[in-house]
DNA sequence: GTTTAATCCGACTAAAGAAGTCGTATTAAT
DNA sequence: ATTAATACGACTTCTTTAGTCGGATTAAAC
C-alpha cells in the first residue's frame, strides 16, 4: 500500500534526534525512544543496524550510546530506503525477475517506468533535506 | 514496502487485455484469468469493483462479460491506486492525522513533501499510457 | 421452462509481512 | 562485582494481503 514501515520511521526520527545534538555526543536508545514513545527494543535494533552500515556509531557500556557518523548531506533516501527495507519496487520485477506473472505479464514496461521516476525522487532527496 | 498491490496489477492487466478488443466486444473474466494465469475469483471481484466504479461494463448471463466504459485517457493512475487500495500514503498522517506518532514526530513535514512528489508522479500519468 | 454460463457479492481461510518482545551475551564505566 | 548500556538472534503477535467458497442473480440457448 506504498508506505514506509515503522522502522524507517523510527530511523529516520532517531537520526533527526541525534543531528540535533552536539557533535560527538552520544544518545542513548533509551532516550530517544522515551521522547518519541517508540519501542526501545525495536529502535535499538534499528540503530544497531544503521551501526552496522555505518551511518551512526556506538559506544558500548554504561554512558554509551550512539552518535552520528556519516554526513547525512551525502546519503541519499533511496538508499536509505533500501538498506532498512530491501529494494523500492513497486512489483516483484521491478529489480530482479523473480515476478509469478514475468511470462504473461503486459504492464511490465510501463510500470517500471513509473517506479524509476518514483526511485528518482527518493534518490534526489539527502537524509539532511528530510531532517529539516 | 512501497509495493502495489496484486489487485491494483491484475486489475491493470485486464484493462489492458480489454483495451487490446475491439468496441463494443465482451470479454469474460474466466478468458483473461486464464491468459495470464490470474486466480479466477480474484480477478472476478476485481472486474466487478472496477464495474461499480464506472471503468469498465458489464453484461450478465451466457456469453456476457465485461468492456471498456471510461476513457483511459481521462483516468490517472493516482486515483486509480487509491480506488483500490486506498490513499496513497508513505505515513499514515501523509493523509489523514491518525498517526500514533502525531504528537511526537518530527519528520512529518518532510515526509508529506516527498508524498506530495509521488502522488503527482501518479497523478501525472494516465492509465492509457500504463496500457503502452 | 429448464439448463447453462456468465456476473455478483459477502464471508471465510490461508499466507505473508510487519511490528514488537524476550532471553542472553557482551562491553566498559564506576 | 555491579551496573547500564549495546548486540543480536529467536520468537510471538498483529495486521494486511491474497485467495477460496457458497450461494444468488441474470439472461441466452435449447
Ligand atoms: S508485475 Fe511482474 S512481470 Fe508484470
Ligand atoms: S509519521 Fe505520522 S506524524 Fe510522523
Amino acid at each position: 500500500m506504498l508506505k514506509l514501515s515503522r522502522k524507517t520511521e523510527y530511523a529516520l526520527m532517531a537520526l533527526r534526534h541525534l543531528s540535533g545534538k552536539s557533535a560527538g555526543e552520544l544518545t542513548s536508545s533509551k532516550e530517544i525512544a522515551g521522547t518519541y514513545r517508540i519501542p526501545g527494543e525495536l529502535l535499538a535494533k534499528t540503530l544497531q543496524q544503521l551501526a552496522r552500515e555505518g551511518i551512526v556509531e556506538t559506544v558500548q557500556g554504561p554512558h554509551g550510546g550512539y552518535r552520528l557518523k556519516a554526513n547525512l548531506n551525502l546519503i541519499n533516501l533511496s538508499d536509505f530506503i533500501e538498506l532498512l527495507e530491501g529494494p523500492v519496487a513497486l512489483t516483484d520485477c521491478s529489480i530482479d525477475n523473480n515476478c509469478s506473472q514475468i511470462m504473461t505479464c503486459t504492464i511490465r514496461t510501463p510500470i517500471h517506468r513509473i517506479n524509476e521516476k518514483m526511485k528518482e525522487i527518493f534518490s534526489n532527496t539527502t537524509l539532511a533535506e528530510v531532517m529539516q
